[in-house]
DNA sequence: GTCTATATTCCGATAGAC
DNA sequence: GTCTATCGGAATATAGAC
C-alpha cells in the first residue's frame, strides 16, 4: 500500500487506481510497470487486469484526472464573470502555487505524457476556446497592452509553474525542500505583483 | 547532422548516436527502443551493441550531451565577468530562445529524465556553486533588492523556458506553428525589459 | 473476487557467418 | 565491420483453481 496514507476502508478497485496514480506520476507510462503498480497497492498483478483489462486503459484513466487536475485549477479561474482581472491573476497564481506545492511532479508528468503521445493526449487538452475565449483574455485586451495578451499569460503561468518543473535542478540550486518552498509562498503575493506591473 | 542534413559522410558511430539523439529526446529512455534507433540511423541492431555496448550506455552519452548543450547555454553567461547585470540577462533570454526556438524539447527532455532517475543524473548538473556563487548572483545581491535574488534568476528562466516545456499545450492555443515562434522572438526583447523591471 | 501458474509478446543483447 | 538469426529475460496479459 501507499505511504502515509491508509488502505483501510478503501476497496479493491480503489486501491489500484491509488498505486496507479502514485507509480505513473512518479515514473511515467513506459517506465512503469503493472509489477509496480500491483505491489503497491498490496494486491496480485491479475486483479490489475481484472478490473481495468490492461495498462493502457489504467493509464487512460489516471492521465484524465490529472489533466483535469492540473487544468481544472484554472480553466475555472480564467471563466469567472465577476472578479476584476487583477483577482483571477491573485487566484491563479495562489490556487496554482498551492496545489503544484502539494504535487510538484503534476505538470511534468502531464507535459511530458502530452509530448510522447500528443495524436492521443493532446485531445484531452482541449481548451483553446476556453482559453482564449475566456473572461480573463477579454479583460486582458481591454487594457490595450502594447504586447499579445498571450505574452502575459505565458509569464503568469511561466512564473507559476516553471518552478516546479525545474524542481529537480532547482532545488538543488537553493539548498533545503523548506527554503523552496517557502519561496513558493513568497511568490504567492509576488507573481501578482509583477504581473500587475506588465500591465502598465 | 541534424534533420535537414543528410548522413552521407557520416561514419557509423555517428550515424547511430544521430538517430539515438533523436529518439531519445522524442521518446525519453524507458519508450525508446534499441530497435527504433536502429532502423532510424539505418544500420542494424547488432551494431548498435558492437559501438555502443548497451542502451543505458548509448543514452548516457545522449544525456550528456543534451544536459550540457542546455546548461551550456547559460552557465558561462552567469559568470562573465565583464558584462553588467543587464547585459548578462539579455544574453540569456536571447541565447537561449535561440536555443530553444531549435531544439524545443531539449528542456522537457533534461528535466524528466533527471526527474526519473535523480540518483544517476542530478550530479551532472552539480552547478551549485557556478550558479549561487556566479559573478550573476553577486550582481543581483548587490542591488539590494526586497526579494531573494533566487526570485529574479526563477523568473528569468521562468519566462524565458517554459513556453517551450508547454509548447505541446501552448501551441495549440495559440493557433499557427508560425505564431508561437513569432511571440517567443518577441520575447527576446520582452523578458529583458521585464526583469530590469523587477530590480527597481 | 482473489490467487498461482503460465502463456505470449516484446525487447535488449549476443553468436556466428561473411 | 556488418549482417541474419536467435537467445534469454522481462513485462503484459490470461487460464484456471479456489
Amino acid at each position: 500500500m501507499a505511504k502515509g496514507k491508509k488502505d483501510l476502508d478503501l476497496s479493491t478497485e480503489e486501491k489500484i487506481m491509488e498505486a496507479a496514480r502514485k507509480v505513473f506520476t512518479e515514473k511515467g507510462y513506459a517506465a512503469a510497470r503493472t509489477r509496480d503498480i500491483a505491489e503497491e497497492s498490496g494486491i496480485n498483478l491479475a486483479l490489475l487486469n481484472y478490473y481495468f483489462r490492461s495498462k493502457e486503459k489504467l493509464f487512460e484513466l489516471v492521465m484524465l484526472e490529472r489533466v483535469n487536475k492540473l487544468f481544472g485549477a484554472i480553466i475555472p479561474i480564467l471563466n469567472e464573470e465577476s472578479s476584476s482581472l487583477e483577482e483571477k491573476i491573485e487566484g491563479i497564481a495562489g490556487s496554482y502555487i498551492d496545489l503544484l506545492t502539494e504535487h510538484p511532479d503534476l505538470p511534468i508528468f502531464v507535459l511530458s505524457e502530452i509530448r510522447n503521445r500528443p495524436e492521443k493526449f493532446a485531445a484531452l487538452v482541449n481548451a483553446r476556446d476556453r482559453v482564449t475565449k475566456s473572461v480573463f483574455m477579454k479583460q486582458l485586451i481591454e487594457r490595450k497592452l502594447s504586447v499579445s495578451p498571450f505574452h502575459i499569460l505565458i509569464n503568469l503561468l511561466g512564473m507559476t509553474v516553471f518552478p516546479f518543473v525545474g524542481k529537480p535542478v532547482l532545488s538543488k540550486l537553493i539548498g533545503k525542500e523548506a527554503e523552496f518552498d517557502e519561496l513558493m509562498k513568497q511568490r504567492k503575493e509576488l507573481i501578482p505583483m509583477w504581473i500587475k506591473m506588465m500591465l502598465n
